[in-house]
RNA sequence: GCGAAGUUGGUGAAGUGGUUAACACGCCGGAUUGUGGCUCCGGUAUGCAUGGGUUCGAUCCCCAUACUUCGCCCCA
């Protein structure tokens, strides 16, 4: 037998259900929002994500899906959505003309060779935005409000958005060199893991779940005290605007993000103030890092199969149609024709219609019936179709009359 | 990349080194020859993830592989 590789999984059935209310849900936000829906392919040249995720990160260094196309091209698997839109907005050279922000939205598969565990696969759903051209902190507030506001409408009350700023380049260069030069003499007291990332990515040292009651590390720099002026300004501002929005928003300066492409903001979402469910923040200089000019950033990634598994766990109502409008029973070949008809009649009126198939017996076809959880039920008769009759039953009531075939889209539309 | 546990029909699962692999749900058929959902009766795995090995004989023991679940790393 020939078995779904690992670390993927089929959607279908009532996920594909969940899956086709969620979608509804974050579309309409994203239009209120006026963003515009993009995609972008699935694999990109493999130095997209070298120059833009990090050369240095983990999703780029051990996670990626790479390969060599037919043409000697080295092709890479989007591991994150961020390059690939960044990718399509200097392409298009959509900085041109930035009388106002470029904003849009996706919702789209990601790879990234991991081992699989809760909430976890190698392929899998981000749905995000990205903004354009404003560095205003407006368009912090507005990415961050969005985030928030998405988790509130599929019914996850209990998020918090977890906010730190990074500062600007100078300010984050700055506060690196502080922490090495703090942690280096106490290295030898923190895990192994810690003890690696001292060099690569200091950073990350903070938010090390092994030795995250350790004082060293609590009472390691803020990088709040590391920002300049203007960025502890900015940050300042920003926390006001959230206030205004009432979103419900905690600073946590251990929290960095592990993408080298973030600055000043950066945000996680999370539910039950411990899991993680989406991440953000601004990529000032991605956007240059990538061959274009100099245009801000800002953007959110939600962790959408995640998200679905935590509306499941918190037994959030996720409306699924589990019933059909009509099934129409038959028994002779001149009944089964009727019924061929019937059913293009009423699905081209709309409505969910089954008819047999299988070549069911009556008392199948009213099992049938049951199994689809059938509105409504019409036995066909060869005597009463003489009359032009057809008997129409409504399955919950069990009440049954005797109408013309004619009048059977009106009666249907009257009695739904 | 590292670690732990698992894998028996459509489903939930019991079970044993040796004839026909429990039980339940579901499904199909009949009782009820065109109005079901209750009840009763009958049927329903060429086979215990895959490939090797040990054995007179393995679903059960051993090894490998795949996949699943959970954790670490990392990330969403």
């Amino acid at each position: 037998m020939i078995t779904k590789q690992k670390g993927t999984y089929d959607i279908y059935g009532d996920l594909a259900k969940k899956r086709a209310y969620v979608n509804e849900v974050l579309d309409a936000l994203c239009e209120k929002y006026n963003y515009g829906y993009i995609e972008t392919p699935v694999f990109e040249a493999s130095e997209l994500f070298h120059r833009g995720v990090g050369e240095s990160t983990d999703m780029v260094q051990k996670e990626t899906y790479d390969f060599i196309d037919r043409g000697d091209r080295s092709i890479t698997l989007r591991p994150e959505g961020t390059a690939g839109v960044v990718r399509w907005f200097i392409e298009n050279k959509l900085y041109g003309n930035l009388t106002d922000p470029v904003k849009v939205y996706y919702n789209m598969k990601m790879y990234r060779y991991e081992r699989p565990q809760s909430g976890r696969n190698r392929e899998f759903t981000q749905w995000g935005f990205e903004c354009f051209g404003s560095d205003d902190v407006m368009s912090d507030a507005e990415v961050i409000s969005l985030a928030y506001n998405a988790y509130r409408l599929l019914g996850l009350d209990n998020i918090t958005i977890k906010i730190n700023s990074l500062g600007d380049t100078e300010s984050r260069n700055n506060y690196r060199e502080a922490l090495i030069k703090y942690f280096k003499p106490k290295i030898k007291d923190l895990c192994e893991d810690c003890q690696n990332r001292l060099e690569k990515n200091p950073l990350r040292i903070l938010d090390c779940k092994v030795d995250a009651e350790n004082e060293i590390i609590k009472n390691a720099p803020k990088t709040l005290d590391y920002l300049n002026e203007a960025s502890l300004e900015r940050f300042n501002k920003l926390k006001e605007l959230l206030d205004l929005m009432d979103i419900n928003y905690v600073v946590d300066t251990n929290l960095v993000r592990g993408l080298d492409y973030y600055n000043h903001v950066v945000f996680e979402v999370v539910l039950d103030d411990s899991y993680a469910l989406g991440g953000g923040g601004r990529y000032n200089g991605l956007v240059e890092t990538l061959g274009g000019p100099s245009v801000p950033g800002v953007g959110f990634a939600m962790g959408y199969d995640r998200t679905i598994l935590a509306m499941e766990e918190h037994n959030v109502n996720i409306p699924i149609n589990d019933s059909i409008d009509v099934y129409l029973l038959y028994v002779s070949e001149t009944e089964k024709e009727t019924a061929a008809y019937l059913t293009q009649d009423l699905r081209m009126n709309g409505f969910i219609t089954e008819t047999d198939m299988m070549g069911k017996s009556l008392k199948g076809q009213f099992k049938s019936v049951d199994r689809f959880n059938s509105k409504y039920l019409i036995v066909l008769n060869d005597e009463k179709l003489a009359d032009n009759k057809i008997t129409i039953k409504d399955n919950k009531t069990k009440e049954e009359e005797d109408i013309n075939i004619n009048d059977l889209v009106d009666y249907l539309d009257m009695h739904m």
